[in-house]
DNA sequence: CTTATAATTGAAAATGATTTTCAATATCAT
DNA sequence: ATGATATTGAAAATCATTTTCAATTATAAG
């Protein structure tokens, strides 16, 4: 369970935990998808009713910033978030069922390199998104 | 200048050509950079003071549809919009002066079908895009 | 070159997402 | 237990985008 390794993470850095946090924290560290502010609201309501919306902004943005989460890039819109990645990992989307799987790119790094040499920038970040169908949706 | 083929292919498609038009595309066509739908207003402004900025967001999402223009995923945002890429093209961001560069990612085939076998995934469609400095910039 | 039709326009209002403000409340160090 | 301070939720404000609608304009047909 990330739930609880996350909770200390906000606490390691100055944040208080409540149970709103707690609540939201659950909802999306245990979604296979990719959720939307409101879906986490919805989904988190159900365990605590009296959450705002607002405060799942605010903690979604905390978790944003200690690098927990991270927001997803779809025709759709780019409001929902997912786990974070480690280090080189990339998203893959499921089209159909919105499964969020993580998969590895450090071979990316030699045509990253090439395109580099080829334009004359300095590329510093690089953003790399999959979509499909997973096993059981294909 | 792409502002004249632009123009051609809205006509082709039915699509009747208009001074708002013309403006919305003229600014766009021109742009080395990406633009925001007000961005696009502002600057089309000049050459013609009655375009609304309705009729930007109307412009653009034909642009859009006919694929000569593409969304444009920042961490700052994702509303802006720059010329699209042919095929596998894909685009390389200056963060500082926000130029944008196309590339080839023809090589980025065999990883993909990499990432497929590893996950199990059925991939249709793939997002790629690079952070940098240009070569003026860096 | 007119004219008729249907697409297009811009203003205003509506919608949707996100942020700010603020007084009440809850957490946590002491 | 208590107090300082972070956090909360409601409401309002802001920002991006879409819809509605009556007036205007492009273009095909005469």
């Amino acid at each position: 369970m990330a739930t609880k390794s996350w909770l200390t993470q906000l606490q390691d850095n100055g944040y208080r935990l409540t149970t709103a946090r707690r609540a939201v924290v659950e909802i999306i560290a245990a979604s296979q998808r990719a959720l939307t502010p409101v879906e986490v609201y919805d989904a988190a309501r159900d365990q605590y009713p009296t959450l705002g919306l607002v405060t799942v902004y605010r903690t979604l943005e905390k978790l944003e910033e200690l690098g927990l989460i991270q927001r997803v890039h779809r025709p759709q819109g780019c409001q929902a978030f997912t786990t974070a990645g480690q280090g080189h990992q990339h998203l893959l989307l499921c089209s159909k069922c919105g499964r969020a799987t993580l998969f590895d790119g450090d071979d990316l790094d030699q045509f990253i390199q090439s395109v580099a040499r080829k334009t004359g920038y300095r590329i510093n970040e690089h953003w790399f998104q999959l979509f499909g169908l997973c096993e059981n949706c294909k």
